[in-house]
DNA sequence: CGATCCGTTGACGGTACTCAACTACCGTGG
DNA sequence: CCACGGTAGTTGAGTACCGTCAACGGATCG
């Protein structure tokens, strides 16, 4: 793809700076919380702190198959990864938020493709620097393991929903699952993506999708503020639908 | 679950034997090439050999949401693991072969259960064990690290397999991914899981495998010899179906 | 203001599920 | 040896959920 190989072009050389202890990201104003891969005292000794790159919604950078040179972790926006079949059918494999961390491939193939969904900016770190700083620093190579386990015990959660669930308690496990990443004050949720996506990513279609919202919004599980804002009404119900409880009452 | 407490109580308390190049474990008569925790020369130094486990075929040994407090290595036969509804509806996330490893969960919660397919043995380490080994040895954190970024990389198939592939391209899927797992002089696939683990697997019904496996063989790309060996005719075809090519001829 | 994209709603159809019957294969025991 | 019961697998008929195709409304943008 020339437009997500011109992108990876346009992205400065990655550089690490000597140490301190509020070392400083360009993509992180204060301290790095928001960037997972330095998050531990010992990445924080090391600082590697990294160019950031700020990337327009829609744009594709990471083309799965290519050459796995950089992980890369989301400081701000939401980033989708998927892959596709040879006929063009897409399926989502997960959403990123801020904290997440991507990139990091076996036999160093990049094993999905990657897409700003909202206005994104990314850390990132060559393949070479982190193995240099596993090898200095093994508390960074434990917290690659802990990001990665955590995202196969989120995979087996969405083998479960693609494979077992009805497109009710997909959309409904969907939302929650949404919630539960980004707490707001109010029970709101934020829909950076499309109903394509959110597709995508639950094995349906957008006029699936589209209907199940309205049904939940009928029965007075959620309200619906402009297509991208969700509002839980009754979250109990939710919880049930999402979790396969036999279907009664209603 | 009392069953599968019974048998993790019956598994011997795990030893940690002195180093020598060619360590013994009881489970792996020769060397440790079967048992993928062990196969680095820093663990071979290492020589944490554990105590063997066989279980008989059909007994579940971990159950999810469980504290996970021992990692397992499968040495001999095939481990389903799997996540349940809370109506009973099931998806089995993973077929385990010897060399694969499963019980390595955040939070120290077992994230699925684990049950014999076949007659099983598996080498058993403790989590306490395995953190010493970590601290001890670099290389055997980066096994693992690379053993669940493979088990990520499967399940992100999977879950294009199962939200995105007709009855068809899953089954074809399927039969192409477990011959290359176990790669025979002969064009053969052994099968020793019944039709509805398939079918859990495939996130189909037993009588959709059935038909699929009914039309495949009709076709010619299959032949099948009682249920539990399947011979591949025409892998072409099936690669072709499984990777989702646009039908056309058949 | 037209074009385009996104989301919603409706009508219809197909793939896979449900329910059911039947067969094959085992191991057990008469 | 064969009857018997239980499990696994296959096949058939009918159905339902969700996909396909299509039309429409609203928002954004040049």
């Amino acid at each position: 793809m020339p437009l997500a190989a011109a992108v990876r072009q346009s992205i400065p050389a990655t550089v690490i700076l000597p140490a301190t202890r509020a070392n400083r990201c360009e993509a992180c104003p204060g301290r790095h919380d928001a960037c997972a891969t330095v998050r531990t005292s010992e990445l924080e000794r090391y600082a590697m702190t990294r160019t950031s790159q700020t990337i327009a919604a829609g744009t594709a950078f990471v083309d799965e198959g290519e050459p796995a040179l950089n992980v890369f972790t989301v400081v701000a926006g939401v980033v989708k990864l998927f892959k596709l079949l040879a006929d063009g059918r897409r399926q989502i494999v997960g959403f990123l938020v801020p904290g997440d961390m991507f990139g990091f491939a076996p036999n160093d193939r990049y094993t999905a493709s990657a897409e700003a969904v909202s206005s994104v900016t990314v850390c990132r770190c060559s393949r070479r620097q982190l193995e240099h700083a596993f090898a200095e620093f093994p508390g960074v190579e434990r917290q690659f393991l802990d990001a990665i386990t955590r995202d196969l015990t989120a995979a087996q959660d969405q083998m479960v929903l693609l494979g077992r669930k009805t497109a009710h308690e997909r959309v409904a496990s969907f939302l929650l699952s949404l919630f539960r990443r980004q707490p707001n004050d109010d029970d709101s949720i934020d829909l950076p993506m499309t109903r394509t996506d959110i597709a995508d990513f639950l094995g349906l279609t957008t006029e699936t999708v589209s209907r199940v919202f309205t049904v939940l919004k009928g029965s007075g599980c959620i309200a619906i503020n402009g297509s991208s804002k969700v509002y839980i009404l009754d979250r109990d119900a939710l919880a049930e639908l999402a979790d396969g409880a036999a279907d009664e009452d209603d």
